[in-house]
RNA sequence: GGAGAGGUGACCGAGCUGGCUUAAGGUGCACGCCUGCUAAGCGUGUGUAGGUCAAAAGCCUACCGAGGGUUCGAAUCCCUCCCUCUCCGCCA
């Protein structure tokens, strides 16, 4: 979320950010209602200042064995009154707290301004686009001639969207996910995290994907709990409520998961295949780093995150998204849009975003800088990468005429353990 | 799921027969002193949040897991909930 004092100090600057960012949420309601809020606290103040001091001396003359029977009579009025004010006070404090988490990141002002993704820019391109002297198949058809996935048994067990990797297919979807994953902790210096697949309300709230998104989510309701769509909800909430030295920035997380998503309102689109599910497997990134290198920091990774599409040969675009395009919680990001030859379209593989301290507030993670001043650090995530699109990617860039598969080289050693 | 113990400031830890504690003491941290260097020692300072102020200082208020209650007054008493630990039960 973002500071009040600084929504206070720059109502416009917010009221940009949210109508760039096509968002509702209401500034003016929540600025009405914060002064409301501070009038009450003022009046709590300088009763509560009251009652102190008064009872000191009802203190004072209990110890001495005096008579306090007229401070006790006016107090009572004063506690009745504090009383009164204190539920007004509850009820709008509640009230702000939750206006505010409806108010968006501001967008950096390198940031495109745009209200949709048509209005994206692409950065640049890198890799060269396979060339084929036959016609390409689609990645569902090479994976059904080499029997990788089974998507109508998978629909039968749980529903569209969440797919069975069979043999081979499933041998090939764990190699990315070991191979990605020792490529970050070898080669970028990311430590490793198995985290909860299952998180609170609190915790969803912290990355902001609550109150927003709720619709977007699985939700166990017996016991108010999430699927995470993403590793970036446990591993970024894992310094919820603590402070931490900047001896300890910056912080570098990688984490394997699956991500599980409703796509609510996304029916229809771009469903063939592996291309939009419900359930798939993602090794995120994480970072906490200190205000004055996050920038730097999302470069890094986004150039983390580009490794791996090298590694694998592929072609691909950078992609910064704009303000209408940029998600509730970032301030900027970077999409990698990885080639798929026999679709003929770019697919999105990997979110590169830097939160600012965005998250850090709302999740209440602080850190004590050199000075020993206390400060929020920004938050960075990104994938590196989302295994469907990836595996689509490949399919159709490494296919033979006759339909089978060539495995790229990085790759092979990992197809190939031996027990 | 059942029983018991416990949750205090960056950390450890006292207080918990309600009011000279608006949290002792220690560690850590910062600065200074001392000593060839290091270690040790000595001194001073050091919480977060909100408000007031042009700003700082100062002052006021809140915060002892969370929320409610009793009271003039709650870290301290009562209730509800959450979490951690130990034991039991169930279970991969």
């Amino acid at each position: 979320m973002i500071d009040l004092k600084y929504i206070r100090a720059n109502p416009d600057v917010v009221r940009n950010a949210i109508v760039n960012k096509n968002e509702k949420a209401d500034l003016d309601l929540l600025l009405v209602t914060d002064e409301k809020r501070r009038k009450l606290q003022y009046d709590f103040d300088q009763l509560k200042a009251r009652q102190n001091s008064v009872s000191q001396i009802i203190a004072q003359k209990k110890r001495a064995r005096e008579d306090a029977s007229e401070e006790l009579a006016r107090m009572a009025k004063v506690a009745e009154e504090i009383k009164a004010i204190q539920a007004d006070l509850n009820a709008v404090n509640t009230e702000v707290e939750a206006r505010l988490l409806t108010i968006p990141n501001i967008p950096h002002p390198s940031v495109p301004i745009g209200r949709d993704e048509s209005l994206n820019e692409v950065i640049r391109h890198e890799g060269e686009a396979p060339r084929f002297d036959f016609e390409p198949k689609d990645h569902l058809d090479i994976a059904n001639m080499n029997q990788m996935l089974d998507l109508s048994r998978g629909a039968k067990i749980s529903g569209s969207g969440f797919p069975i990797y069979t043999g081979f297919g499933a041998k090939m979807e764990r190699a990315l996910i070991n191979y990605m994953l020792e490529y970050h902790l070898q080669k970028h210096g990311y430590t490793e995290l198995m985290v909860p697949l299952v998180v609170n309300r609190k915790t969803m709230t912290g990355t902001g994907q609550l109150p927003k998104l709720e619709d977007d989510m699985y939700h166990i309701s017996e016991d108010d709990l999430f699927l995470i769509p993403t590793a970036e909800v446990p591993v970024t909430n894992i310094y919820a409520d603590e402070v931490l030295s900047y001896k300890d920035l910056p912080q570098k997380y990688v984490a394997y998961t699956p991500c599980f998503r409703r796509e609510a309102g996304s029916y229809g689109k771009d469903t063939r295949g592996l291309q939009r599910l419900h359930q798939f497997n993602k090794v995120e990134m994480v970072r906490f780093v200190e205000p004055e290198n996050s920038e730097a920091a999302l470069e890094e990774m986004l150039h983390d995150a580009e490794d791996i599409l090298k590694a694998f040969g592929l072609h691909y675009r950078v992609v910064s998204l704009c303000t209408g395009d940029l998600s509730f919680a970032s301030e900027k990001t970077y999409d990698l849009e990885v080639w798929a030859a026999g679709s003929g379209k770019y697919l999105e593989v990997s979110s590169v975003s830097n939160f600012g301290e965005f998250q850090a507030r709302r999740a209440n993670i602080r850190y004590k800088d050199a000075d020993g001043k206390m400060r929020h650090p920004h938050t960075l995530n990104g994938s590196g990468l989302a295994t469907p699109r990836l595996m689509i990617a490949l399919l159709e860039s490494y296919q033979h005429a006759d339909g089978s598969l060539r495995i790229p080289d990085v790759l092979k050693p990992w197809m190939e353990l031996k027990v």
